[in-house]
DNA sequence: CCTCATTGACTACAGTCGTAATCTAAATTA
DNA sequence: TAATTTAGATTACGACTGTAGTCAATGAGG
């Protein structure tokens, strides 16, 4: 029923969505800047993630290079409608709302989310 | 450090923002149509959101009526906003771009947010 | 008054998660 | 070639979760 991916496992995730396929240690020096985990816990969770079918590895070697499975773009989706889903019947604008309450966006943001309020509109009535 | 309300404390969580304050029979009852939980796994859930400080509970006799510390708005502000932030550094419109790809929204949905945007634009700038 | 049902308190127990340590084989180095 | 480093595989371990079970006290019913 493809488990969650956790909050560690994410940044694992993260590094191999902006570069793969990557090794081990390769993963272990670009998280260097934002985490203090050992290699080994790294290890733990490459093979977390490959139990859980989200990368695979070729051999390289006697090490392995590790690739998503799912990409990032589909992750983000799935997760958001699970998200929405749950809290809001899969609902958009209290969502939106919730951001936007105090200061929550900018004017960027607004005028992001107008321009692609347009493009639904357009596309769907 | 405020831990995370869990799947199975929302279930309670929701139940109590109905209608509260409630005995856990009476939450029993109500979650009896979604679920099929034993009254001491709701006992159990009724204990541990008390501990994560989201529950209150006054006496009443021999048993405990139960409400909510937080509010269902403020705790969907802060799923919210933890969500938006994990995956997409707070901005709303990559959100509502996932949840609108494929048929994600109804018209009605589109309208409402059409709606939201007009006030974000008239209230901000 | 005695028995039974119900309450909250405490305990249980397997699965997941964060965070490694140990073990074994192979490659590199002195 | 012997010692050391490094890779993956396996194991660890406490905290948190889902899902209860047990225990002791108390109130309700006969």
């Amino acid at each position: 029923m493809a488990r969650q991916i956790t909050d560690a496992e994410f940044e694992i995730m993260s590094i191999l969505w902006d570069d793969a396929p990557l090794a081990a240690s390769e993963i272990a020096e670009r998280l260097q800047e934002q985490t203090s985990w050992s290699i080994k816990t790294i290890k733990t969770l490459l093979s977390r993630l490959t139990e859980k079918d989200v990368l695979s590895h070729e051999q390289d070697g006697r090490r392995y290079l590790y690739s998503p499975l799912i990409s990032r773009t589909a992750y983000e989706k799935k997760a958001t409608r699970r998200f929405a889903e749950h809290l809001f019947n899969g609902r958009a604008a209290p969502l939106v709302a919730h951001l936007a309450d105090g200061d929550g966006l900018s004017v960027e943001d607004i005028k992001e989310l107008e321009t692609l309020v347009e493009e639904l509109k357009r596309d769907r009535s």
